[in-house]
DNA sequence: ATAATCTAACTAACTAGTTAATTAACCAAC
DNA sequence: GTTGGTTAATTAACTAGTTAGTTAGATTAT
């Protein structure tokens, strides 16, 4: 970015990165509270501070416009996450920096929870034309990882015998669910979900979940399948 | 209900019931798979096999029948979940209860989960007309059931000193997250997630999931704060 | 001039909701 | 037991408003 020009930005030649990054700004907000049917190009026109068309010049259609904004947002993620998961440390600390990563990106990120769930709930019969690249491009590598390091930490003794497969989806409704249906939370309780020290506490009993699931405490029975039938 | 007769249903004074009932159920999936702002109420008259206007002619408009929507599938959650709290056993044997009568009834309505996510996410700025009812009405009953529980089991040392507050939502989650995001986990691992035998080992681990998380395990340390800080 | 950036105004398609008419069951009077 | 009025149930066709996407041209740095 150069100079934060504070003129009226008319004509041309202006400032196309920041058009374009004021669209994409604009639109991850206007998808996010409506979802794909129910944003409006105007609006996002609108907040962006943009003519319509522009919308057009930069994306093919409203469609384009929300993959961008889906790569956009889990290109992010997957980078926070892995970097999250650089570390040389026991499989225990590196699941607890993982999903502590994880939870500040979102809590961080107001927007994204929902963005997230609407995507991953988009195929049902012909369904999105973006969840299979951004399965393959983010989430299995993610995936990939921490199972890995679920399969070492089960292997050392150190965690129980989980399934990753369950395991992992699993953490990922305990991190995003509750910032995904805070609008249920902000009723049920009479506070504001998305207070610091209630997000603090969120993550809190996340941690404490997912640690109490998951890690072998002393004097826990051995067993080698940890599934019960159903 | 009477006679299911055969005739062409032309005319008038055909079978109410039958019309409204149609139109409920083809709401229940219209607004499932592609959320209220997204359905298209031509395509659920059309599902319905009856004529447009009498959508309109049952219910006042599209947020009206889809409010009617959500109290039809929340108040049968509500009835199923609330039976399994009857019995008279103890506090560990009603959590699995509840967790698992809960579990079943996402599983044999498999177009609910996405209802249930969809409207728990509308709110943020100006958001839904109903989502105040349903809590009020369905889920804080809910709630105040398995906190007491879950306040019992931890009086009587059989559960860990969990917040209900946090507790009951990550249940919720877990049960829900697996359903919701059933098009993810078709792409992830290359399987049909809704086949029974992958239902039924979801919920095994839910059920084990939870289970670790919440019951006393001999052996295990006492600790009266659940949490870890942030 | 050329080409990249940007816009006002327009259009074609779609969609929630309406209207006015139609059908048949029910009931009362003849 | 037929006649005709009343009313609930239903529909084909229409309307008014919205909305994604386009177009033809304007602006300005190079």
């Amino acid at each position: 970015m150069k100079t934060a020009s504070s003129k009226p930005r008319l004509g041309s030649r202006g400032q196309p990165e920041e058009s374009r990054a004021a669209i994409l700004k604009a639109a991850v907000r206007e998808f996010a509270e409506h979802g794909i049917a129910g944003a409006r190009t105007d609006a996002i026109a609108q907040a962006a501070h943009v003519n319509k068309a522009l919308l057009y010049y930069y994306f093919k259609d409203k469609e384009t416009l929300y993959g961008a904004v889906l790569d956009y947002v889990f290109s992010n993620l997957k980078q926070v996450v892995l970097q999250a998961l650089q570390s040389e440390s026991a499989p225990r600390d590196k699941v607890l920096a993982y999903v502590g990563a994880y939870f500040d990106f979102i809590a961080g990120n107001p927007l994204y929870p929902k963005l997230v769930q609407r995507e991953m709930m988009r195929a049902g019969r012909g369904g999105s034309p973006h969840l299979k690249h951004i399965v393959e491009e983010y989430f299995r590598p993610i995936y990939s990882e921490v199972s890995q390091i679920l399969h070492q930490g089960i292997a050392a003794g150190e965690f129980r015998p989980v399934d990753p497969l369950h395991f992992v989806p699993s953490i990922v409704a305990l991190v995003v669910f509750y910032f995904s249906t805070a609008p249920v939370m902000q009723i049920m309780a009479q506070f504001d979900p998305m207070a610091p020290e209630r997000v603090a506490e969120r993550r809190a009993a996340v941690l404490d979940f997912i640690s109490a699931a998951l890690f072998r405490h002393s004097g826990q029975r051995q067993k080698e399948n940890a599934s019960e039938g159903p």
